[in-house]
DNA sequence: GTTGAGCGTT
């Protein structure tokens, strides 16, 4: 991701990994390349962005070929101003699968991994730490917005709250029931429709003419799609929308009996 | 569009 086009961790085996905090929210491993790479060697740099949003986190993991680069790398960057902000440049404690390192140096990660293989079980705890990060130490957005989206709300709508009983099943699961259903959403944007019309009419197919029926209907404006589709998407497919293709049901069925006594008739 | 303790990805 926020390598120099690579993907992965491209070789941890020989590098110094550095981790500078405090850098701004708008800092990009491109920024922070030429100001590491002018004490040494930097392999990679990679920034953890969030999951939901994308954005940076605030620090940036800067790799080293060479411990003495890397060292020489902290006594000058470490309180540097970047971007306006005082950035904090230490060798990182911690490797990649949260493993203890020394100096920066990440330890032969083969070796432990073939060592060590039921007395823990680092790789499925992403969603855990994650979850239990978010609790302790993220007051940023995330947590803050929705404890203060919380506590609007409740401070609000706290006797309104009665009024919709669903709206508090979200609420309780909005933990990570948010991020499935959205990861959900995303993935999947077909379903939505499927599942829409799926959830009221068991069964839609029964009159697909009441389906188109509704569609231009609900729309409060016909030129857009509820699905945030463009209009012009679709013209420009070449092909105006026409009725029988609106109907994938109704254009096979059309299409399947052109005339019984065509085939019998005219040959 | 915002924020500010901390340790990481295909």
């Amino acid at each position: 991701m926020s390598h120099f086009g690579r993907s992965g961790p491209p070789d941890i085996s020989d590098t110094y990994s550095l981790l500078v905090l405090n850098i701004t929210f708008r800092t990009t491993a491109d920024d922070l390349f030429p100001l590491f790479d002018k004490y040494g060697k930097v392999v990679d740099i990679f920034i953890p962005k969030d999951r939901r949003t994308g954005e940076s986190r605030g620090f940036a993991f800067v790799r080293y070929k060479y411990a003495d680069e890397a060292q020489k790398a902290v006594d000058r960057l470490d309180g540097r101003m970047v971007d306006g902000r005082e950035i904090t440049v230490q060798f990182a404690k911690y490797g990649p699968n949260a493993e203890r390192i020394h100096k920066g140096r990440i330890i032969e990660t083969a070796q432990r991994s073939r060592h060590r293989s039921r007395s823990r079980s680092p790789r499925k705890r992403y969603r855990d730490d994650r979850d239990r990060d978010y609790r302790k130490r993220s007051r940023s957005r995330s947590y803050d917005r929705y404890e203060r989206d919380k506590h609007r709300g409740r401070d609000k709508d706290y006797h309104h709250r009665s009024r919709s009983r669903s709206t508090s099943l979200d609420y309780k699961g909005r933990g990570r029931a948010r991020y499935d259903d959205e990861h959900h959403s995303r993935s999947r944007s077909r379903s939505v429709d499927s599942r829409s019309p799926a959830r009221r009419s068991p069964s839609p197919r029964k009159s697909p003419s009441l389906q188109r029926s509704t569609s231009p209907q609900r729309s409060t404006s016909p030129r857009k799609s509820p699905r945030g589709e463009s209009p012009a998407n679709r013209s420009r497919d070449g092909r105006s929308p026409s009725p029988r293709s609106v109907s994938p049901r109704g254009r096979p069925e059309v299409s399947r009996s052109p005339s019984p006594r065509n085939s019998n008739g005219d040959e």
